[in-house]
DNA sequence: CCGTAGTCTTGAACACGTTCAAACACCTAC
DNA sequence: GTAGGTGTTTGAACGTGTTCAAGACTACGG
């Protein structure tokens, strides 16, 4: 990880990792089956500091609103240190047969604990909403934020205030939206949402 | 193209385009700076055939719903035959420092085309909506339509019909929407996703 | 203490995308 | 017709991720 962020993804060569841990090529691949793997760690180390920093948010905040934003908010916290190197391999991430995909088989438990999260924002907030709602809002959030990193990977102003403004700018548009899903006249359009959301997850 | 599509495109080799061309490595490389660049004419490919598609679908509907429905069944038809080999590429087109990304500098021509054509979809409609909606919707609809080709690029189902699918559920839905987009209470949330979606644009 | 089976470790070798100095072809000017 | 310049072509060479046959180490039963 000392030499991904020091070098950038590509840049990094196995044989340098291997050096860098006092063992051979050969048995950096024992132990990684690529080198993509590697970064696997990464990945988890994210999830896991994100899942402490929205802790403290969700422990705090009450309104759907300020919980939403600030779980995407210490996502951007825990994120912004690798953001260089963290563009390098989204490429990895973004391909369908790759293990790291957000999509992928192997990423079943990240995505559930990831969408669970969420589940504990819409929950846990004073927000009032048809079960329905309430049932797909979480998977909905996760695709939300899935946006919100794509963008992220984009954006290349400095310390990426950029996606601080998108995210400042929609979570209370998410907010306004589900109060309005209460309205009678909104209602049938909210359960072919929920139609939908449920063909996407399906094929997951 | 051929080799591409026969052996997929990471089992293409740069030497084998090479022989079948006639031609020597060296000499591949003075015409196409990377095995990537190789697929900007099929990218192109599949944009001027969705025109064409597109354009009969236009001149036929006149709903918003048909005609969105129809321009996006007409990628799905033009892009269907490659979807295996377009999958394993998808890796290169979602790396932001590609010139292939949707996203770059280099895609702009080709991403300001493709918003046009949505634009035709809407001004061509007998829909009714504001002016500030109907100069945002183009971009929004070709964001969906970036949101259709991921689902479609992980899409495992024989002949991609759960794409097929969920297009056929998410267009009647986007109809709603818009129509709904009249109602004076739901102005408001109307106007902030516009400012939602300039944040976006603006940052590209 | 030896043998053996299983686990770890090694670095040379492979295949690939890409680069580059050299060679070649073609054209224009005199 | 020759000299020189410009554009084209070549294939060997480089650096990379990955593989693999071979060796080294460890644990344990006799």
């Amino acid at each position: 990880m000392r030499l991904f962020r020091r070098d950038g993804f590509d840049r990094t060569t196995m044989r340098a990792v291997a050096k860098e841990a006092g063992v051979s090529v050969g048995n950096a691949y024992y132990y990684f089956s690529s080198k993509e793997h590697l970064i696997q760690a990464f990945y988890d180390g994210i999830q896991v500091e994100h899942a402490e920093r929205a802790d403290a948010v969700l422990e705090r905040e009450t309104s759907l609103e300020a919980r939403l934003r600030g779980v995407l908010e210490a996502w951007l916290d825990v994120a912004a240190p690798n953001h260089e190197f963290a563009a390098q391999f989204f490429k990895n991430a973004a391909d369908p047969a790759s293990p790291l995909s957000p999509f992928s088989e192997e990423s079943t438990p990240a995505r559930e604990a990831s969408i669970e999260l969420y589940r504990r924002v819409v929950d846990g907030s004073e927000a009032k909403m048809t079960p329905a709602l309430r049932a797909e809002l979480p998977e909905l959030l996760w695709l939300l934020q899935m946006g919100f990193v794509l963008f992220w990977v984009h954006d290349a102003s400095p310390g990426q205030t950029r996606t601080r403004t998108l995210v400042a700018q929609a979570t209370p548009l998410v907010d306004r939206l589900v109060r309005l899903g209460r309205l009678p006249v909104v209602r049938g359009v909210i359960d072919d949402l929920m139609g939908v959301v449920r063909t996407i997850r399906s094929t997951a």
